[in-house]
DNA sequence: AAACACTGCAACCGCCCCAGG
DNA sequence: TCCTGGGGCGGTTGCAGTGTT
């Protein structure tokens, strides 16, 4: 037994002479797997005992699900999935388990891991509460539309490429962004969050081979862009454009209760927002990023030097 | 090269909910 | 209705790897 299992608080001390604690072993993953393979998952008490197994149901299960599932999706969490949390967090605040079933392959850990490691170092930067209305606006009209460029760009790019090498590919001025379960389309002609969205061209692929930044396998964009659209009415009849958690339940019963209209909510909310929290920050860091460019066209994998910069922004005016 | 600091993430905990007896 | 065990969830811890001094 490891010493930080011996350190670890546990009334039961039978179990804790019984059980083995801290990180798992190859044997024991085989165990798991081979067990799970023949029996199934569930009863993880049992499970864990008739595998033989001298750990905790809960360990067997974390263990299961958050590393030996197959469908399990390791590796860095792409422009997309980063728009995505965002956008959920915003949503239904810590449910990372609920976030995850949005985000196929990725673990509630995981996800929460994300937000611990990266957003709140980046509220810590900003000197602000992650919690806070700032802090949330910053997110919705700082960070997340330059997600929304990054991934922009990065299509960009991968269309360029494509046109370099094919016929009939037609330029992108759209790129995807996050909505609750579905990724939609966003028109940047004109370079400003709450525009009406524009139609997903399927050419518009980002590539490992192609991005400049980190961003997942095509498989798993194609498998958002491809999938089909389950509100008609709202999308205009375009398809291919919508992501599904499951695809074993495609159809329009996956659009959740409360539904999310980003671009509705975009255009009749600022004002709102701005009122009903003496907002004035939004005109000064939207001039600035129209004006200047300064905000956006920073290197890209850089977000610390963007965040250092809204914090200069944010002491020298007091606020955004 | 060594010491220290920082970061990412696997693993654990306590609490809660729910189903079944 | 109460009790109990299983399972799920969000929060926390601490190790290992990496970067910095």
């Amino acid at each position: 037994m490891d010493e930080r299992g011996r350190s670890l608080k546990n009334n039961n001390m039978e179990d804790d002479m019984d059980l083995k604690r801290g990180p798992w072993t190859a044997e024991e993953d085989c165990k798991l797997i081979n067990y799970i393979a023949t029996n199934g998952e569930g009863r993880w008490n049992s499970l864990s005992r008739c595998a033989g197994l001298q750990r905790t149901g809960k360990s067997c299960r974390l263990r299961w699900l958050n590393y030996l599932r197959p469908d399990v999706r390791r590796g860095n969490i792409t422009l997309e999935e980063q728009l995505l949390i965002l956008e959920l967090h915003s949503r239904w605040g810590n449910r990372w388990s609920k976030i995850a079933q949005y985000l196929p392959g990725r673990t509630d850990n995981e996800i929460k891991n994300y937000w611990r490691t990266r957003v709140q170092k980046h509220a810590k930067q900003l000197k602000c509460d992650v919690n806070s209305q700032q802090f949330k606006d910053t997110m919705k009209y700082l960070w997340m539309p330059r997600l929304v460029e990054r991934i922009q760009s990065a299509s960009a790019s991968a269309a360029a490429l494509t046109n370099a090498t094919t016929t009939g590919s037609a330029a992108t001025s759209s790129c995807i962004i996050a909505s609750n379960n579905q990724f939609m389309t966003y028109d940047y002609n004109n370079n400003s969050m709450g525009q009406q969205f524009g139609v997903m061209n399927n050419n518009d692929y980002i590539t490992p081979e192609n991005s400049s930044v980190a961003l997942s396998p095509v498989s798993d964009l194609t498998d958002y862009y491809n999938a089909p659209n389950p509100n008609p009415e709202y999308h205009s009849g375009q398809v291919g454009n919508s992501y599904y958690p499951d695809q074993n339940l495609v159809g329009p019963q996956m659009l959740p209760d409360d539904y999310f209209d980003y671009s509705r909510l975009l255009d009749e909310d600022v004002p709102a927002m701005q009122e009903q929290s003496n907002l004035n920050w939004f005109e000064n860091i939207n001039g600035a990023a129209s004006s200047s460019d300064s905000l956006w066209d920073i290197g890209e994998n850089d977000e610390d030097f963007w965040f250092l910069q809204q914090q200069q922004q944010f002491n020298n005016n007091g606020n955004f």
